[in-house]
RNA sequence: GCGCCCGUAGCUCAGUCCGGAUAGAGCGUUAGCCUCCGGAGCUAAAGGUCCCGCGUUCGAAUCGCGGCGGGCGCACCA
């Protein structure tokens, strides 16, 4: 019933045939047929224990069973042959000429379309400062698994939500105003265009690095000065009213440093589809609306008495999931009538599943790409011209694309805030839309931290100042915190790898030309993506220069290696006339050694690897299989020589093979956004 | 106190969802490999109480219970 012949027919035909089988034989159903890759292709290629299993109810050993089964079992297509192994495994080889006439066809495709669009959210940077490398590798998981979703054939879109008006660009705003001597909305606009503060400081990498140090310094003075702390509930205030100058100091900071992040994030490859503002939110109201939705339900109430007197709180005590909390309701409106993040986070998401009953209004959105320290040729091409919406705050564009209405939502966030998370899902669930709450997915991942040697080397490096406690020197790493203004930013860290790549290149060849200039970007913007994607999701990472900064073993640029590999390979062949090797005949059917065979089912896997991924969203696990990939290439290439390769039906299979893998490499490091570099 | 995550080679990590074959990589160490598709590579060696205990099982790094060590949550902050 499948046409085309792949992994995945191949495993579901294995199994029904098991399943029939066994039934059979001994009239035995079996509930569930697992298949995996027996630790050496000697062995074959699908293994299933399926004996182990049998060998309780039937009373008999494995190794019988499995004898019994090898001999009943109709092989389907594509299957060469079953025997038992080990201590009574079934193990299954594949006919490796037509597998490999199949995947030489064309590319193994991914499972039939799945219905349902997803709203990915990620990134959401507070707009006062620059970027670190904690919020790159949300960025990056986000984009990773926008990148496979759209792989698997979801519709997908990407949003990047922007606090432009929260207490951290306050924070900044109070600074700039107090310590800076910013007047007005043009002073701010002159720092973002390269000029100075009126108190004359500047930094060589834009406002978003001048403000990195503003925000610490004003964290400072809020220590000291207690009269300073009135300042932000000022400037809050201020925003909130509008029509004011620090409302427009805001908003042309947010504004500013928004740009510089998205620069920092195009850089990398990274790109959105709509940009919502928190300020939009708040226009449009659509807490107010959700509050009605929620005061109908009656799963909001205003509580009279007690510690939470004049608050409206959500009541999650009757809920199992909060079920043994000391103090399971959430407050939504505080007793002096503001509105609790949280709040405004549940309208946000029945917005993003349509059942908001109001929109924004959007308009199209051109970013300064040279803001910051960035420039706007260091941005990936796609990104430049990927179309990029902001809400709009009024009138907005007529023939806008439709946002939101999603069937499947994820927030990509740190692990710090499931509790908030889930609170969000309870709240879509108590008014009434039980399949969207389970729609809410929350995309949790461990942070990254600092080992006390990388924070020492922060300091050197870029000579900053801070020292740490004496208790985070004993610890075993040191959290980030903007407010210490200890962190490794992006912009940094991708300038040292660009160092390093410039360097590795200079060593091997004779011109520093555009083209040796765009690789090394590709290597240092590989090899930065590849770190951040090789741990599990629920690992922290301890970030540490040496590390990140490695080019060799399980990195990036050893992926991207072996891509160049293959293509001087083709190259070669090509000078040689023999470009059109393997292309005109058919591939034999014989003669696919281990080396061929191991390149060729890592490719076919790629699909089932794709969907694990999202499934699980554990991402590391196609960066996994992209290293092993290129692990069998390296082995592969080293013994099995193409261009010296006299007989032309040798060369013809290694040819074939080598396609194959160039293929699947670029597909593997399109889904990791990895560029791929013209020579290394 | 309650909840979640982590603990596997000197170091950084896979493998744990769904129990199965000699527990795998990378870095580091040691010893090799460029008249041959560029060595950011390859080959090999050394290196393991899979945190501890009990249990379930024909079989446990993997499942259950109890500990130990580390981290993060449990706001009228975001």
């Amino acid at each position: 019933m499948n046409g085309a012949l792949s992994l995945e027919s191949v495993r579901s035909g294995i199994a029904a045939a098991l399943g029939d089988a066994s039934q059979r034989l001994w009239g035995a159903r079996l509930e569930r047929v697992t298949l995996e890759r027996p630790p050496s292709l000697a062995m074959g290629d699908l293994a299933s224990p399926v004996a182990f299993d049998l060998a309780k109810t039937l009373r008999k050993a494995p190794r019988a069973i499995a004898a019994e089964l090898a001999a009943a079992v109709a092989l389907p297509e594509g299957v060469r042959e079953s025997r038992v192994e080990g201590g009574g495994y079934l193990n299954f080889s594949l006919d490796r000429g037509r597998f490999v006439e199949a995947i030489a066809a064309g590319e193994p495709a991914p499972a039939p379309d799945r219905p349902g669009k997803f709203v990915v959210e990620h990134t959401n940077i507070n707009p006062n400062k620059a970027a670190h490398i904690g919020h790159l590798r949300n960025a990056v998981l986000g984009d990773v698994l926008a990148r496979t979703l759209t792989f698997l054939g979801h519709p997908v879109e990407v949003q990047n939500y922007l606090d432009d008006t929260g207490v951290q660009v306050a924070d900044v705003v109070a600074g700039l105003q107090h310590l800076k001597g910013v007047r007005s909305a043009e002073d701010v606009r002159r720092a973002a265009a390269g000029g100075p503060l009126p108190d004359g400081s500047s930094h060589p990498k834009g406002l978003a690095y001048l403000c990195w140090d503003v925000y610490a310094d004003v964290a400072r003075v809020y220590e000291e000065d207690e009269a300073a702390r009135g300042w932000r509930a000022e400037v809050l205030h201020a925003i909130e009213a509008g029509g004011n100058e620090t409302a427009r100091i805001a908003e042309v900071l947010s504004e500013a440093i928004v740009s510089a992040h998205l620069a920092t994030m195009g850089r990398l490859g990274i790109p959105y589809d709509l940009l919502p503002r928190e300020s939009d939110i708040l226009r449009k109201h659509f807490w107010s609306r959700a509050f009605e939705l929620l005061k109908d339900s009656g799963a909001v109430v205003h509580e009279t008495e007690g510690k939470h007197a004049g608050c409206w709180v959500l009541r999650l005590s009757d809920s199992p999931e909060f079920a043994g909390m000391e103090e399971p309701d959430k407050i939504l409106v505080r007793s002096n009538g503001t509105v609790t993040y949280t709040a405004k986070d549940i309208a946000y998401q029945l917005w993003k599943f349509g059942l908001l009953g109001i929109d924004f209004d959007y308009e199209p959105f051109r970013p300064d790409w040279n803001s910051g320290s960035v420039r706007e040729e260091d941005v990936a091409r796609e990104v430049r011209e990927h179309p990029l919406w902001r809400t709009a705050h009024a009138g907005g564009a007529a023939d806008h694309p439709e946002f939101g209405h999603a069937t499947t939502v994820v927030n990509v966030i740190d692990v710090r805030q499931s509790y908030l998370q889930k609170v969000v899902r309870e709240g879509l669930r108590v008014l009434g839309y039980p399949s969207e709450a389970e729609r809410s997915v929350h995309f949790s991942y461990e942070m990254v931290a600092l080992t006390p040697r990388a924070a020492r080397d922060l300091a050197e490096r870029f000579q900053e100042e801070y020292r740490l406690s004496p208790e985070d020197e004993k610890k075993p790493f040191v959290e980030m915190s903007g407010r210490k203004g200890l962190g490794v930013k992006i912009d940094d860290l991708v300038e040292l790898l660009l160092e390093r790549s410039r360097r590795e290149i200079a060593s091997r060849r004779e011109a520093a030309d555009d083209a040796a200039e765009q690789d090394a970007r590709a290597i240092a913007v590989g090899a930065l993506r590849y770190f951040l994607l090789k741990f599990g999701k629920n690992k922290l990472i301890a970030f540490d220069f040496e590390e990140a900064l490695n080019f060799e073993g399980d990195t990036g640029p050893y992926l991207q290696y072996s891509l160049v590999r293959a293509d001087n390979i083709f190259r070669k062949l090509a000078e040689r006339g023999l470009a059109e090797t393997g292309v005109a005949g058919p591939l034999p059917r014989e003669g696919w050694d281990d080396d061929l065979w191991a390149l060729v089912l890592d490719a076919a896997a790629i699909p089932e690897v794709a969907e694990r991924a999202v499934d699980s969203l554990e991402l590391s696990t196609v960066a996994r299989h992209a290293f092993g990939l290129a692990q069998s290439f390296n082995h592969f290439y080293h013994r099995q020589p193409i261009v010296s390769e006299s007989d032309p039906e040798v060369r013809a299979r290694r040819v074939a093979v080598a396609k194959i893998f160039r293929r699947s490499m670029s597909r593997l490091l399109g889904l990791l956004g990895i560029p791929e570099p013209g020579r290394m």
